[in-house]
DNA sequence: AAGAGAGTAGACAGGTCTGTCTGGTATCGT
DNA sequence: ACGATACCAGACAGACCTGTCTACTCTCTT
């Protein structure tokens, strides 16, 4: 058997295309407002192929949005070496930078989970399993950092998340920008 | 001239029954799923009666946006009398209590804007309008307690304030309650 | 008395949405 | 050589969307 056996996995230059292009069109629009039509016109790909590897456009959003998990794993996993405490703080600096840009539109799981009230659905329960997967991302690394209530400053860590991606996105960057390092210190500190 | 000569504000039996029905389902449901035809079969009005009084669906979602920051300039004129920590600390409390209940869907503000993306669009200045107002708001009181930066800590209780809407509406209500409270407590002291 | 304003019911136009289906081509493993 | 798989182009169905329009009723103001 070849390298590649688990079930959703399997990969192809359409499917690939399709994928990409919904993430830029979800990301930049919302997920209601963009159709079928247009991924599969600015993916270059037939409506027959899409629905060859999608069966329903909720299908796409829930592929959507584990990828955009899965490509914020791979870059804590990417990032470079340090105590656990200076890993946290880039974690944050890099959320910064990135919110500072003028293509920041806000956290795609705030924002998608925003149009699908169910918390049942299958793309909201991706969304939980990623904020599960933060937080205890927030939690180990505490931990490593010997807090003394990491569970707890873990949860705090995750509101001041949150108020990050939702403030870039809606206010002014630079309050946000200092209002997130003063947080920090003040809640790390206490 | 009689009492209301002011623009926009005229009242009416059928345009009200279309703000409160469009409110319920908007917040319920999110914005762009849910249709004109459904809000005036709910509200029990004709057609051209809604399009009577709103030119179009967004004059409604504006009036809708508009409409909750009312409501909630209203419920802070109308709490208890209190040293402005004291106010403060309710706001706070009012927010946890309302979003651990079972109708909670997170703020309607930053749920609209996630359907938005467009930050000139009148309906994101509405809500651009409101997050100044709570900034402002906050920072009022801080300074009213002797706060001595009110200012920045203003924007750090607007953090926490998305942190709290955002994580009452994906996680689990009670240790979001905890952690509010435990940050309110790290950030005020300081 | 008369007209303006608010209301009702519902048909209609024109567009967009998701999803299905037809029909054909190319590639690849066996 | 052959069957499966992936891909293309595009028509089509059926539902739903916003917004307009006709035609009529009621009530208040002047």
């Amino acid at each position: 058997m070849s390298g590649e056996t688990l079930k959703e996995r399997r990969s192809s230059p359409a499917r690939d295309r399709v994928l990409q292009t919904a993430a830029r069109l979800f990301y930049r629009e919302g997920v209601h407002t963009v159709g079928i039509d247009r991924i599969i016109a600015e993916a270059g790909v037939a409506k027959a192929t899409f629905y060859h590897h999608f069966p329903s456009k909720d299908d796409l959003v829930r592929a959507y949005v584990t990828e955009q998990g899965a490509l914020q794993r791979a870059a804590v996993a990417a990032m470079p070496e340090g105590s656990p405490r200076e890993r946290l703080m880039a974690i944050f600096a890099f959320m910064t930078e990135f919110g500072a840009g003028p293509a920041y539109r806000g956290c795609p799981f705030v924002n998608t989970a925003a149009e699908y009230p169910d918390p049942a659905h299958p793309v909201r329960q991706a969304i939980a399993e990623h904020r599960r997967w933060t937080r205890d991302l927030y939690r180990d690394l505490l931990a490593g950092d010997g807090h003394p209530d990491a569970e707890r400053t873990a949860d705090i860590l995750l509101l001041l998340r949150d108020g990050l991606v939702v403030g870039f996105d809606l206010d002014d960057p630079a309050t946000v920008g200092t209002a997130v390092q003063e947080a920090l210190s003040r809640v790390l500190a206490g």
